[in-house]
DNA sequence: TATAGTACTATACCATAGTATAGCGCTATA
DNA sequence: TATAGCGCTATACTATGGTATAGTACTATA
């Protein structure tokens, strides 16, 4: 092997972590939910009401993505009627940085396609 | 207008850089592309080649898409026959920190799912 | 009794992302 | 003359993400 297929193989062993970040973070509403629970926990029709646009179904499977994947908490709390609610874990805060660095790369990338074009 | 909604509403504002992020790396095969022209130029049949399972037409599509995105430069050499080469841009350098970042994120995260199941 | 809210699920559909396979016009080589 | 490589494009298909609309079992309120 040349040196630079060593290198390129261990490019390609970076990007499943990667992928892994992207998966999680994919779709129209995993951040517009995200950020609707960043001000604390909220029921299902706060949360259906503050993200436009969203259907019942679509917050429903997100949501249960995001539990899956440790970002959201779902509890059920045991009054009458039952009362359920949704909000973020100490995991999902750690996104900050990653959403931070995505949101200075965006901001760039658009100055740089306004420049030419 | 309460505090939380000024916060909430500038939340939702930071998300669209965030979004022209994601989109330009999203799809199955623009970062084993990237990765492919990372060190150095390549023409269209190389870089299929590196890249394994792509088809010719995800190539032309992606390769397209990338250069309207201002992260890689096309350039038709003027010799019998036609030489056609990819590379990528100065601007697609910036994106390291970003991928850097994402692959922090998804390691940490892949360890959170595994304790977690 | 009727109406509305709560937290969903079911069914059907559509649009986009991606796959599979073939072909094109060209040139170089055997 | 035939075969293979080059850089694609065309056509048809499937799979996934997302939408639209309705319905459920329960409770609270008028």
């Amino acid at each position: 092997m040349e040196p630079t297929d060593v290198q390129h193989s261990e490019c390609l062993s970076i990007l499943r972590p990667v992928r892994d970040a992207l998966d999680v973070l994919n779709g129209k509403w995993k951040l517009p939910i995200i950020v609707a629970l960043t001000f604390g926990e909220k029921r299902f029709g706060e949360i259906a009401k503050e993200v436009h646009g969203i259907t019942d179904r679509m917050l429903s499977k997100e949501l249960r993505d995001l539990e899956v994947n440790g970002l959201v908490k779902r509890t059920i709390h045991d009054t009458y009627p039952v009362k359920v609610t949704y909000e973020l874990t100490p995991h999902s805060k750690s996104l900050g940085e990653v959403i931070e660095s995505l949101r200075k790369w965006g901001t760039l990338h658009r100055k740089n396609i306004m420049q030419h074009s």
